[in-house]
DNA sequence: AGGTTGACCTGGACGC
DNA sequence: TGCGTCCAGGTCAACC
C-alpha cells in the first residue's frame, strides 16, 4: 500500500511516539513469510534495545537500535516471549559484539501497517509482530497480504539499498538516472534501484503534472522534460506528505488516521473521469503489468 | 544486460 | 445469498 509519502507519514508518527523507548519483548507470528531475517536474530536484536531513531529509506522504515543494557533494570521482568518460541535456543549466538549497531528494517509491502496500540486493545487479524515497549505501548505490524518484510541489519554502514532518494536528488542527478534506458518512463520511475520511494500512484501523478505520457521511452525524454518531471516528482511527494499520504483503500498512519492526498489525485484511479485541467477522459492502460493512468490531451 | 511477465497472498468490489 | 472473476499502493525470480 504505502509509497514514500505514506511511509514518511508513518515514520513521523512513530518517531514522535517511540523514539527513546526501550523494547521489552517481541512476539512474532507463526507464518514465516514476513520475516526476512531468522526469527531468533530479530528477537535478539530487538529485545532490550533502545530505539534511538526512526528513519525512512525509500519505502522502508528503519529503526536505529542501541543497547540499553546499562540503563535498564531488568529485575522482576517477565519472561520474554522469545523463550516461548521453539527456536529460542539460537537466540544466544545473535547477541554479539555488534549489539548497539543494529537496525530493524520494515517494509510494508502492499497492505502492511505499523500501528501504536495499547496492550488491552484488540489484536487485529493478520497481526504478525507485536513489540512491547517500556512505556507500556505496543508497536504492532499488521499485514493481510503478507507482502511486507521484517529484517535486522547489522552491517557497518547499515541498511543501504541502491537508488536515489527522490526528495534529495538534484535535477542533474535525476536526469542521469534515465540516460540510455529504453524502458517506458513509467517503469523507470517505479524501479527502486533508480529512484527509491516512488510507486504507482505518485508515478502517474508526477507524469501528469509533467505532461509526459507514461509509455514514452525514458531515454527519449528531452532535458526540458526531465527537468519538468524532476520538479513534478518532488512537488507531488511534498504535497502528499503534507496531506498525510493517500488512503486509497485502507492506509492509515501510525496513529490509525487516514491521509487525504487521494482527493488531490489528478489521474490515479480516475479512469473515464474528466481531466481536471482540460476535461478529456482519463485513460487507463497497462504498462509492464501495472496500471497507468494519463490524460491523452495534457500528456504527450 | 536489461526489460517484461508471473508468482507471491488476501480481501473487497462487482456481475450473474 | 452465493459463487466466480477481477483488481489492488510492491517486489522478486524466471523468462526473452
Amino acid at each position: 500500500m504505502p509509497e514514500l509519502p505514506e511511509v514518511e507519514s508513518i515514520r513521523r508518527g512513530l518517531a514522535r511516539r517511540v523514539r527513546g523507548d526501550v523494547i521489552e519483548s517481541v512476539w512474532l507470528g507463526e507464518k514465516p513469510e514476513p520475516l526476512k531475517s531468522p526469527a531468533p536474530e530479530i528477537v535478539a536484536a530487538l529485545e532490550q534495545a533502545r530505539i534511538a531513531a526512526v528513519r525512512r529509506v525509500g519505502k522502508h522504515i528503519v529503526f536505529e537500535l542501541e543497547s540499553s543494557q546499562r540503563s535498564t533494570s531488568s529485575q522482576g521482568k517477565q519472561v520474554p516471549d522469545s523463550q516461548r518460541r521453539a527456536r529460542n535456543d539460537d537466540s544466544q549466538k545473535w547477541n554479539g559484539d555488534s549489539q548497539g549497531q543494529a537496525q530493524w528494517v520494515v517494509h510494508l509491502g502492499m497492505t502492511g501497517s505499523l500501528v501504536i496500540a495499547q496492550p488491552e486493545s484488540e489484536i487485529a487479524r493478520h497481526t504478525h509482530a507485536i513489540v512491547r515497549l517500556q512505556s507500556g505501548r505496543e508497536l504492532r505490524f499488521v499485514d493481510p497480504r503478507r507482502f511486507g518484510r521484517l529484517s535486522v541489519v547489522r552491517e557497518r554502514g547499515g541498511f543501504a539499498p541502491g537508488g536515489q532518494e527522490p526528495l534529495n536528488a538534484g535535477v542533474r542527478q535525476f536526469a542521469r538516472l534515465f540516460r540510455g534506458r529504453k524502458t517506458p518512463i513509467k517503469s523507470a520511475l517505479l524501479n527502486q534501484k533508480l529512484l527509491r520511494g516512488v510507486g504507482n500512484i505518485y508515478a502517474d501523478e508526477s507524469l501528469h503534472r509533467a505532461g509526459i505520457r507514461p509509455r514514452r521511452r525514458a531515454s527519449r525524454l528531452t532535458a526540458e522534460e526531465l527537468a519538468r518531471l524532476h520538479r513534478a516528482v518532488q512537488q507531488v511527494l511534498r504535497q502528499a506528505i503534507r496531506a498525510g499520504g493517500s488512503s486509497v483503500s485502507d492506509y492509515v498512519n501510525a496513529e490509525g488516521e487516514p491521509g487525504f492526498f487521494q482527493f488531490e489525485h489528478r489521474v490515479y484511479g480516475r479512469e473515464g473521469e474528466a481531466c481536471r485541467k482540460c476535461g478529456s477522459a482519463i485513460r487507463r492502460v497497462v504498462i509492464a503489468g501495472r496500471s497507468a493512468h494519463y490524460c491523452p490531451e495534457c500528456q504527450k
